[in-house]
DNA sequence: CAGGATCCACTATTGGATCCCG
DNA sequence: CGGGATCCAATAGTGGATCCTG
C-alpha cells in the first residue's frame, strides 16, 4: 500500500483509491500507525479520515475540495449488508451570512460536489469496524439530471434561509439534498438567539445527501457505459 | 338523497355518487336503516356495502363489476387524515384453474379494472365510524401507462401462479399490483395441503393495488385536465 | 366462501441528536 | 468549532392476519 504522498493527477487519484479497495478499515490503520476501536459509536469519522490520510488529502478543517489542486472531494460511503448506503451524506456545514447573496454557482454545496471521489466502505453494524473493508471507488460529476435536482433543492432552501425562515426547515424538505442539525450536542447554541436577540442560528446545521440520491448516483457509476 | 334505484347511465351514476359527497357514514346509514357501529374494526366493509346499496348496486357476491349493466366497479377508499390512501385496494380473489388459461385482457383483475367508480371515505382511526364523510366520486379508466403498469404485474404474478410458484409469492412483488393472503383466518385452510396432496390454494389470497397507485391515480384524477 | 374491506405487528426509513479529531 | 461522519428513537410503510355480511 503506497499511502500519503499527495497525487498530482485525478486519474493517480482515482487509480490510487482503487488500490485500496479489499483492504479492511484495521489494515490501513496499521499502514498508518493508527488504532482503529472495535465499535464505530466512538470513531463516527474514522473511515474518512483513515481514507484522507491514505490518500494524501490536504489535511485539516477546510471550507476547500480536500484535493486542492485538484479540486475533488473525498466522501466515504458507508454501505450496508445489501450493499445500498445506510447514511445520508455530510456534505457542508450551512453559514447563514455566506448564503445569502451566493448563488448556486458559487456556493459551498456546488463547490464540494462539482467532482467528488466516491469510496464505498462496508457498515453492516455487526462487523466490527476494524474488519470492514472497503470497496471500489468511484469518480463522480454530477450529470445534467443529478444537477438539476440538487440545484432545485439548493435554491428552494436557501431562499428559505435568506428569507429567515431557517427554523421553519426540516430534513423533510428537499428531494435529493436535505437540511438537518449538525452540531456534537443539541444544546450547542440554543440559547444564544435570547440573549444576542440578532438574526443567528439557534443551532449549526448542515446541507446532507439523502442516501436514495447517493444510491442512484452509485447504480449509475457502476454501468459500465 | 336518493336511494336505492339502479343507475341506467354512466353519467347519472357519478351524478348520484357525487350528490352523496359531504354526508356521514351514520347518515347514509339512517336513510337506509342501518346501525352503523362506533368502531370499524368489527365492521370492516361497511363503508363499501353503504355505498353499494346507496347506488342501487347488483346486490350480493359475485365475480361480476357491481354495476352489471354498465360494467363499473365500486370502490371505496379510506383516506387518512392528510388525504391520501390509508389502505391497499382489494381487487379479487385468485382462483388457481382460473389463472392458468386466461391472458390479461380476459383476467378478472382487468375486466373489474376496466372502469371504476372511487368513492374516498376519510378514515383517520380516531373519528368514529358514523361521523366519516364520504367525498368527491371519480370515475376512473387506466391511462396507458397505468394499464402497462398493472399488466406487467399480473403477468408476472400469473405466470409465478401457473408455474406453481404460489408460495414464493410475497405482498413484496409487484410494482402496483400486488397478491396477499385473502381469509377470515390464516387457519382457513392451513391443513389441506397436507391432507389432499394436491396441487391447491393452502391458504385464499387475492390481487391489491398499493395505496401508493391509488394516490398517483387520485392525484391525477383531481387534476383539472 | 366470496365479497366488502380494515387491523396491527413488524420492518424500513428517517431525520434529529450525537461523537471524535485537529 | 468545522470537518469527518454514525447513532437510534420515532414514524411511516407494508404485508400477513383478520372481521362482518349475505
Amino acid at each position: 500500500m503506497k499511502k500519503g504522498t499527495v497525487p498530482f493527477s485525478e486519474g493517480e487519484l482515482l487509480e490510487r483509491a482503487r488500490e485500496l479497495g479489499g483492504y479492511t478499515l484495521g489494515e490501513l490503520g496499521e499502514a498508518l500507525g493508527v488504532a482503529v476501536p472495535e465499535s464505530a459509536a466512538r470513531a463516527k469519522g474514522m473511515a474518512g479520515q483513515l481514507l484522507e490520510k491514505m490518500l494524501g488529502a490536504t489535511a485539516a478543517s477546510r471550507a476547500e475540495p480536500d484535493f486542492v489542486g485538484l479540486g475533488i472531494e473525498l466522501k466515504t460511503i458507508p454501505l450496508d449488508a445489501t450493499g445500498k448506503p445506510k447514511e445520508s451524506t455530510f456534505v457542508c456545514s450551512i453559514s447563514l451570512s455566506a448564503m445569502a447573496d451566493t448563488d448556486w454557482e458559487r456556493s459551498t454545496v456546488w463547490k464540494k460536489l462539482r467532482k467528488v471521489l466516491f469510496v464505498p466502505v462496508e457498515a453492516a453494524s455487526k462487523t466490527p469496524l476494524r474488519d470492514r473493508r472497503v470497496g471500489r471507488a468511484f469518480m463522480w460529476t454530477p450529470n445534467a439530471d443529478e444537477k438539476r435536482r440538487l440545484r432545485a433543492d439548493w435554491e428552494r432552501l436557501a431562499s428559505m434561509i435568506a428569507a429567515g425562515d431557517v427554523e421553519q426547515i426540516t430534513g423533510h424538505l428537499g428531494d435529493v439534498l436535505q437540511v438537518r442539525p449538525k452540531a456534537a450536542s443539541g444544546r450547542s447554541l440554543r440559547r444564544a438567539p435570547d440573549e444576542e436577540g440578532a438574526v443567528q442560528w439557534t443551532m449549526p446545521r448542515g446541507f446532507y445527501l439523502r442516501p436514495s440520491f447517493t444510491e442512484n448516483v452509485l447504480a449509475r457509476l457502476r454501468r459500465p457505459e
